[in-house]
RNA sequence: GAGUCCGUAGCUUAAUUGGAUAGAGCAACUCCCUUCUAAGGAGUAGGUUGCGCGUUCGAAUCGCGCCGGACUCACCA
């Protein structure tokens, strides 16, 4: 990469000066401006402070050092003490050639010597709805494995789904009752339907019902220990819920390697607490085992209650124990779940560390992401205004339709991305105050903004009725001397800033970046369109900014298939 | 009570992790389709980045103190 050569000219010139510095990595960014150069470092401006001497002048002296390097047009010293570096034209038309020869080099972000990196997300219980706010979970989990693979990680996507515990006996209390109805239920739609409606008066009759609470803890008791009463009706509504999840799952372009469950993690959570009391890693306290975190600084959890039942703390030891030995060493088992969770990964976290620092010490992630919220408030099942996945991706389609006319296939895909990159294209850690018509926008920065200038380009390309042959034909030198306008240059520039985006959303577990970066390039691209000519120009000049079209078409399609949405070749 | 996170235009938000004139999109108002797809483009208006003090060449970003909000802190998942 061409800002790796250039923090290596840096550091020469630094070393040479004399200037034994404690910064080991030159911060060279590109700046947001365009007029302040591809990159820029403000190495002077830190200088000064050590050296004592004006950042002006040291910038000045780092200048003159500078080597002489083709793919670099010019640097200079601009105000307060930066420097600027403004990339060549035969550097930036390389890479637009690179670029629609589809050869995109991603930048190696690899998390361990084994390169092998966990994703765990999605995490809906069984007998309960899928949500939006799985939906935004969701969204980031299959994004973050898209970046990871790209950047040469080897990636295994997992999701760990509640199929025990007090809400799924609430729901078979009711539906207990209701046995013969149950029978009758054909489409997958009415059996989710039923469960969500008995989970929700099963909540009901807990709160209020003295009775009915006894009956819902036995129940639960029932379903831990397998007790054949309930199994056969837990078994079969759990299957609903776990063909409705697969059928999201593939609805929104994400397949898991392995699906884990809490049921499968009862009976090992409880051996491994058993051995870590033996160590003195956990202790007794009041009938239950714990972890006393006052030690580290942390909070003090159950991890077996007083019944002798696992709490979610117990299951997650067995699931890490799982997650680290299924698929070989793990470098790092990135889990998105939401923040209020903060308390619970930083002991379990640092539990694993003292079961085995080799296996854990530092490779667990939380990566906390924030809730979807109703304007109006929180969802909750009680107050019945929880937003299921798949109607809100049908609504969107049916406005698509409405409005655009579009067939089916390419409504659907539209629906699917619209959804996922609004909830992509904000920073994780903000909480979204959910509203359908503020949201899922159809135009501005959104999906079908970026699907529509895709299509742009391809529809230029298809009337161009031009092989890509002549213009592969064009050498460097020719596309050199073809570029007249600073707004193509702008855009060269831009697109050669792909790999570092991709680069910087992977360190930072960042989608958005990526969203941004797309609807930043779409806009100048959509203008440029606006402004010039493309297939009407003549010849030569006409190659040139094919080239460019099909390089920003490409680029948006590795962009959008890294938010995990798919892209259509019309509207 | 202790701790974690958050507060940017009317609304939804961005800001390369301390950089250069705080960018967008909705909504409002003006324009641009006999011209490569108007799901597009150009423009106007909208900001004391919750408030105050500090740190420094430089603060939305770091520190301290307020104000407001969310969450967590022992047997739910």
């Amino acid at each position: 990469m061409i800002k790796k050569v250039i923090q290596k000219y840096l550091q020469e010139v630094c070393k040479k000066n004399g200037i034994n510095d404690n910064f080991t990595t030159i911060e060279l960014e590109y700046p947001n401006n365009p007029k302040f150069g591809d990159y820029s470092t403000n190495i002077a401006l830190q200088l000064s402070k050590i050296q004592k001497k004006s950042p002006l002048d040291i910038a000045k002296k780092i200048i003159k050092n500078l080597p002489q390097d083709k793919n670099i047009e010019k640097f200079e010293v601009v105000k307060p003490g930066f420097i600027n570096f403004w990339l060549s034209k035969k550097f930036l038309t390389t890479e637009l050639k690179n670029i629609i020869n589809d050869r995109i080099f991603y930048p190696l972000v690899s998390f361990g010597k084994n390169k092998k990196v966990m994703v765990e997300f999605a995490h809906p219980n069984t007998h309960k709805l899928f949500h939006i706010g799985h939906l935004r979970n969701i969204s980031i989990g299959e994004s973050l494995a898209r970046i990871l693979e790209v950047v040469s990680n080897n990636v295994v996507r997992t999701n760990y789904q509640g199929d025990v515990g007090l809400h799924i006996a609430k729901c078979l209390y009711q539906l207990q009752k209701i046995k013969e109805k149950i029978k009758s239920l054909k489409t997958l739609e009415e059996k989710i339907e039923i469960i969500g409606k008995a989970y929700t008066q099963g909540q009901k009759a807990y709160e209020s019902d003295k009775s009915a609470k006894e009956e819902i803890l036995k129940i639960n008791k029932m379903i831990y220990e397998g007790d054949p009463l309930i199994l056969p009706l837990w078994q079969e509504t759990r299957q609903w819920s776990l063909d409705y999840f697969s059928k999201i799952y593939s609805r929104v372009n994400t397949q898991f390697d392995r699906l884990y469950f809490e049921s499968e993690m009862t009976k090992r959570a409880i051996e491994i607490c058993h051995q870590l009391l033996k160590k003195g890693i956990l202790e007794k306290s009041q009938g239950a085992i714990i972890f006393n975190g006052k030690k580290y600084g942390l909070d003090t959890r159950v991890f077996i209650n007083a019944s002798g039942f696992p709490t979610y703390e117990g299951k997650e030891l067995a699931l890490a124990e799982k997650e680290f030995t299924d698929f070989g060493e793990i470098d790092k088992c990135i889990h998105v779940v939401t923040p209020e969770q903060t308390s619970f990964f930083k002991v379990t976290f640092k539990v694993e560390e003292l079961i085995s620092p080799k296996t854990y010490k530092d490779k667990q992630y939380h990566l906390a992401y924030e809730w979807v919220e109703l304007k109006t408030g929180k969802m909750s099942s009680r107050e019945g205004n929880i937003i299921e996945a798949n109607w809100l991706i049908d609504e969107v389609k049916k406005r698509i339709q409405e409005r655009f006319k579009s067939e089916d296939k390419i409504a659907e895909i539209l629906a699917v991305s619209s959804v996922k990159y609004s909830f992509l294209k904000n920073s994780i850690k903000n909480k979204i105050a959910f509203d359908i018509e503020e949201s899922i926008s159809l135009e501005g920065n959104s999906a079908p903004y970026l699907l529509y200038t895709f299509v742009r380009t391809q529809s230029l390309l298809k009337k161009a009725k031009q092989s890509m042959e002549k213009i592969n034909d064009m050498t460097i030198k020719e596309f050199e001397e073809f570029i007249i306008l600073q707004d193509e240059l702008l855009l060269l520039r831009l697109l050669h800033q792909f790999p570092q985006v991709i680069e910087k959303a992977a360190i930072n577990f960042a989608p958005n970046l990526i969203a941004n970066y797309l609807y930043n390039l779409a806009q100048k691209f959509n203008l440029f369109y606006q402004k010039y000519p493309i297939i009407k120009e003549k010849e030569p000049i006409r190659n040139l900014r094919l080239a460019i079209a099909i390089a920003t078409g490409k680029i948006i399609k590795n962009g959008l298939y890294l938010l995990g949405s798919k892209t259509v070749e019309k509207m």
